[in-house]
DNA sequence: GTCTATATTGCGATAGAC
DNA sequence: GTCTATCGCAATATAGAC
């Protein structure tokens, strides 16, 4: 096998399992094993199994970097707060993996949790932050409101429906055909509770 | 040591452990050595690491059954949701552990997700869709809400920004003597976004 | 009930041949 | 780069003495 065919090829297989397993839940053997090759290909490559855990971890909050242009776009708070909620899903439709790593690690941390993860969640809670402020300056939203449990609270709709769907799959129909109406129902109950 | 005494202090120890470690990333020397006990003696109260793990699991949400008792009241359908919100942050608040355990199993389940975590949250999702029912058919809400999607929103607030304390400490001030302002500020944004 | 000692398995990592 | 073979260690679990 090529160079960065095998590179590549044990990261892709490797993702799923660390993700429904955690990092300490999959065996170097396992890892090999699921991409075909010699296990020791993994120390060749990553340096052992936390090295290509933190491999996989960086690619995967890479994806976050996408928030910046949404950062930058002159456009009204609100739609920037529906751009955020937009963003979310379409990373979690496109990447199935990414909310495990997210939640693992939040609940599980390892060593990239302080390195990779934190400083990525930060990111985005800074992001929603600084927007919220904005529309306040510009009296676009209630005075009352405290600014961190409001973009807390944003997220929280969001994040927590993709977190549930293993546990309530028979109960809510989470399939993406609805994200579009989902989207419109957080957007709607979040302006409705924040606007003057 | 009495035979009662240490198996709960067996479990006393090993609660902290699981929670931050998950199952596979805490060993039965690690376990027995934090209890002060000989490590043949989780095998011989529990029959194993793994009979440790669902003991706890089945103590830990065992507190849920408080909902019950929320849900037999004869109160408003709004009042209802605001008792769910503030026995969550209570018992947050009371036990530490209880949201790690929650969301360990949701995103890296082990054999105890089917039979004793996924039934305690669909009680719980169970028991907010029948109250928005209720509500509904009481015409205190607005028709065209997604029931679903209307009580994921709420516990997702609520849930989320306990999940996210130890990625946001140093942005966001998470300390108890705010739970109250929380509650409130969240039991704002929802009802005003689901009232007609 | 609690200990020591040990059986057994599996782990991660690497040396060295090719 | 990729393989085999293996080292050294830690894992869970239990047998058997007390």
């Amino acid at each position: 096998m090529a160079d960065k065919d095998c590179r590549e090829n044990i990261i892709a297989s490797a993702v799923p399992l660390f993700a429904a397993k955690g990092l300490n839940g999959v065996s170097v053997r396992e890892l090999a094993s699921a991409a075909g090759v010699n296990l020791s290909m993994i120390s060749y490559y990553f340096g052992g199994k936390e090295g290509l855990y933190a491999a996989i971890l960086t690619e995967q909050f890479a994806i976050l970097r996408t928030l910046d242009e949404i950062d930058q776009m002159e456009i009204d708070t609100l739609q920037k707060f529906e751009l955020y909620v937009r963003a979310t899903v379409s990373r979690y439709r496109k990447n199935p993996y990414l909310l495990r790593f997210y939640t693992s690690e939040l609940t599980n941390p390892t060593a990239c949790f302080e390195t990779i993860v934190k400083p990525a969640i930060n990111k985005v809670v800074q992001m929603l932050l600084d927007n919220f402020t904005d529309g306040l300056s510009h009296k676009k939203f209630r005075e009352d409101l405290d600014p961190a449990d409001t973009v807390l609270a944003l997220a929280g709709m969001i994040n927590f429906y993709f977190l549930l769907e293993p546990a309530t799959a028979e109960l809510v129909d989470h399939t993406p055909e609805r994200d579009e109406k989902l989207i419109r129902h957080i957007m709607d109950i979040f302006s409705r509770g924040i606007l003057k």
